[in-house]
DNA sequence: TAGATTGTTAATCGATTAACAATC
DNA sequence: TAGATTGTTAATCGATTAACAATC
């Protein structure tokens, strides 16, 4: 336990653990909404839905501590993640391909109150140039770095066709974002030292249709 | 190999192997579509975004067959996993929740050449009760059972609040859907044989600051 | 036959779960 | 002290990668 905490910290947080944070960095929320100011790991996993075990490995993982005996200080460990998170800083996010996917998550609710503004919004059709969304006038392809520069936008979202995606991609990363949310059915590549992360919702369903067929051709 | 391939095929197959197969087909489609005949797991992974030995083994747990020395028979192997995913018939989507989101996702032009159909709209709130999205009525939350029932839905994606959440997906899953995609920022409890899989794109974007943050407050 | 490529087994790696001593 | 609950180590499980014999 003489190890600085910055030592432990750099050496690798799993992904997987990584990817649980913001689970119980939500039910953190609540508790505190509810005035709770304190919690043990099985009430805190009950709501972020894993198991305590799990929780407890993967704030032990971060550095975090409770008390034994007593269980997890509500206000401090969610200050905690969210340091670890670094939700402490605005993330401005920059959105490209302003369709209906694109429009909707401009105007997504859900982005401000994490700690996300979406500061500009990027499209290739000239139609669609120029027009307003949420608060923003779409700004042509060609000006895409311009925009992230200008905006020192860190993170990018791709709405756009799955043809576009790739060269979309090639230039968020020459502007120099470090995290890429690509909604584009298609795997993309970036070079290391970027992050990306893809959610194909066709794929989703067809894993859906995976398990309804399984289901109900069972037992003939 | 003396086993049947029903047998094969019924004793499990892992989850994480099911998930890449949409990404395959997607791969064969393209292939098709270029009129490639043959191709070799190189050339297939390749277009999935994955290594090749993961392609042969996720193939061979699936009962698939290529050709040693040859490679795969693109249009035998893509029927073959469609029929695998249950993609040869037609699967009938209920959406839940009408706003931006929802709205977007009804008029998602990937989803039909994909086998899925929206066949309903459903929504909560009165104002958005009775308009028309896509070609589609939304119809009244007290309706829902009814809709997935009368439109013989198997699938629902649930686009509403967090907080209406729970009780929309305890309903579809009393109405008999069997799976469940949850756009809502909330862990769901379905019971087994109910299959849920959940996109939350708040937590995308923080998993992103967490890469953001550590590569911007690296080596100070 | 020689070259290519699969299918599958074995080795490695990472993630989850179980167990329990430490300690509040 | 007695009861509760953490933090961490060990055991298990699942998934990926490597290697190579089978075979087209």
């Amino acid at each position: 336990m003489s190890e600085p905490a910055e030592a432990r910290e750099a050496r690798s947080v799993p992904p997987a653990t990584i990817a649980r944070l913001p689970g119980y960095l939500r039910a953190l929320g609540t508790l505190v909404a509810r005035g709770v100011v304190t919690a043990s790991s099985g009430v805190l996993a009950g709501l972020a839905g894993v198991r305590p075990e799990q929780l407890r490995k993967d704030l032990s993982l971060m550095g975090a501590h409770g008390r034994r005996g007593v269980g997890y200080d509500v206000q401090a460990l969610r200050a905690e993640l969210e340091a670890t998170l670094g939700l402490t800083r605005e993330r401005r996010v920059v959105i490209v391909g302003v369709g209906n996917l694109g429009r909707a998550l401009a105007r997504y609710s859900g982005f401000p109150d994490r700690g996300f503004v979406v500061v500009g919004l990027v499209d290739a059709d000239p139609a669609v140039v120029g027009t307003r969304t949420a608060g923003l006038v779409v700004e042509p392809l060609e000006e895409l770095a311009g925009v992230v520069r200008r905006l020192e936008a860190t993170i990018a979202v791709i709405a756009t066709p799955a043809e576009a995606a790739q060269d979309v991609c090639d230039r968020l990363v020459e502007a120099g974002v470090s995290g890429i949310l690509s909604f584009a059915p298609r795997p993309l590549r970036v070079p290391v030292g970027v992050d990306l992360r893809s959610v194909d919702l066709g794929s989703e369903l067809q894993i859906l249709a995976f398990h309804d067929h399984r289901r109900s051709s069972a037992g003939r």
